[in-house]
RNA sequence: GCCGACAUAGCUUAGUUGGUGGAGCGGCGGACUGUUAAUCCGCAGGUCGCAGGUUCGAGUCCUGCUGUCGGCGCCA
């Protein structure tokens, strides 16, 4: 029952003249008494199939007229290049519907459906997701998509980097408690995982260079086009890394994407409205750096109303990033405006040793990493200056006790960088099934 | 947590100063031998989100509730 023949290699014209077997759902069907053309799809394009009464007989003529929209059938026909739309038509010799649509209960996602909404973010759209994906739209998101985590995973292990998994299920928070996912635990509490981050120290004297591509959590009532509360984290750390070292990578992995999608995806894009020049400006340029000091002065200068020492918050961001025509790294934040784990800048310790990067194009915040705090009494200031509470740290600062090292990384937002290289107006246009306070189904 | 919108057929929507809710798509029936969102003719499909109120009369005005969408804060 496997399948052979791919409709995108008979739109390439590697079958002009044969006789194939062709396994799809109805994209949509028209015609007349004595014809009827059913255009059909699957996971790798659509092509016109003609069927005529006079040859495949009438019980398979009505039996293809009577085929809706996302019935699925298995046809044998033969390959016709032609010079009309599709380029490439099966001249239908038989047919069987394999599951048939109920007119009763028709395919839901109609042209009009679609209309207002390019991204889904429609009620109904939403509430029809698990029929939504199979649209071309989110047929090709997914495939971009899988892209994206493919070249994360290549960049890494190309420098020898390990995939490491950490737990889902945690005891503590990383930062905050406030945006922890609580659940039952047999008769205990536990959380869901924030971030990769504590547990990949713990591993880093171990394994040295690592990497995971995991789920992260968080509970935030944010309703925005950039969060989701279950959204794919990419995070590497580097043992004996700077805060330089971090970036290098996090630019370099970037990049990568941007570059592979270029590679792999330009028609996607193209068709989905994309500037290509825009995807390879990030691609081909380094990123510049830009201490948070002059962002400030920056800012002061276009008179936005900011002080030294507050955190730079998306309005702000959108503001600063508003002129900048690739990514920046924003370094250096105030001790103050950031977690314990944040290495002091040993040069002033006003700052810390950590960087976020900005995406232009009113993206935001895609990359937030940094050196971490790795001696063991630097480690008890941060925590106590904090006011936390030392015993839910052990083994944090177990790492540090027996043999310190600096150590640093970063957790990318996959889906953000999704829906930015690929131009997405929200970040549920990149996930199957996007998670928000609002929405836990289908 | 805060602010702002919206809710009419399966979908997208029109609905005037308050006076018996229309259309397009989709579905069903019919016509048509090359269509491209096919076209043409016909049919079915509505507790106007829910609950109150004003009124002779509410899809329309008022109040509450629910749901959804958008934005802010927080972050990836």
């Amino acid at each position: 029952m496997t399948k052979e023949t791919w409709i995108g290699d008979v739109r390439a014209g590697k079958h002009d003249g044969s006789k194939v077997e062709l396994k799809g759902w109805v994209h949509r069907s028209r015609g007349s008494n004595k014809i009827r053309f059913v255009v059909l799809r699957d996971s790798t394009g659509t092509v016109q199939c003609v069927v005529k009464r006079d040859i495949v007989g009438d019980e398979t003529f009505e039996s293809v007229k009577d085929a809706l929209i996302e019935s699925s059938l298995i046809l044998h026909g033969t390959v016709e290049p032609t010079d009309r739309e599709h380029g490439h038509e099966i001249q239908v010799a038989s047919v069987e519907i394999v599951g048939p649509v109920n007119p009763d209960t028709p395919f839901p996602i109609t042209e009009s459906a679609m209309e207002q909404a390019d991204g889904g973010e429609t009620e109904f759209l939403l509430d029809n997701r698990h029929l939504y994906l199979r649209t071309s739209r989110m047929t090709t998101m997914l495939k971009m998509r899988s892209t994206v985590f493919g070249a994360i995973h290549s960049y890494f292990r190309d420098r020898d980097f390990t995939e490491y998994q950490a737990p889902n299920f945690v005891a503590g928070a990383v930062e905050g408690g406030s945006t922890l996912f609580e659940v039952p635990y047999f008769g205990r509490k536990a959380y869901l995982t924030q971030s990769w981050q504590l547990y990949a120290e713990a591993a880093m004297p171990a394994l040295e260079r690592l990497y995971t591509m995991a789920p992260s959590f968080r509970a935030e009532k944010s309703r925005t086009r950039r969060h989701l509360t279950e959204f794919w984290h990419a995070e590497m750390e580097i043992a004996w890394g700077s805060n330089d070292d971090v970036m290098v990578h996090g630019e370099g992995v970037v990049r990568n994407i941007a570059s592979t999608l270029l590679e792999k995806h330009s028609d996607d894009l193209e068709n989905m409205g994309r500037d290509l020049d825009l995807v390879a400006r990030y691609a081909d340029n380094p990123y510049p750096r830009m201490r948070y000091d002059e962002a400030v002065e920056t800012l002061q200068g276009m008179g936005v109303d900011i002080e030294w020492g507050q955190d730079l918050d998306y309005s702000k961001e959108k503001v600063l990033t508003e002129d900048f025509e690739i990514p920046h790294f924003l370094t250096h934040y105030p001790r103050v405006a950031k977690p314990f784990y944040h290495r002091p800048d040993p040069e002033d310790p006003k700052y810390v040793l950590c960087h976020d990067l900005l995406a232009p194009e009113g993206y935001g915040e895609i990359i937030g990493g940094g050196e971490r705090t790795w001696s063991e009494p630097e480690i008890l200031d941060r925590i106590d200056e904090e006011g936390n509470d030392r015993e839910a740290y052990e083994f944090y600062i177990d790492i540090r006790r027996y043999g310190g090292v600096p150590h640093g990384g970063f957790g990318l937002g996959v889906d953000r960088v999704c829906a930015w290289l690929s131009g997405a107006d929200h970040i549920r246009e990149v996930i199957p099934f996007p998670r928000d306070s609002r929405r836990v189904t289908p």
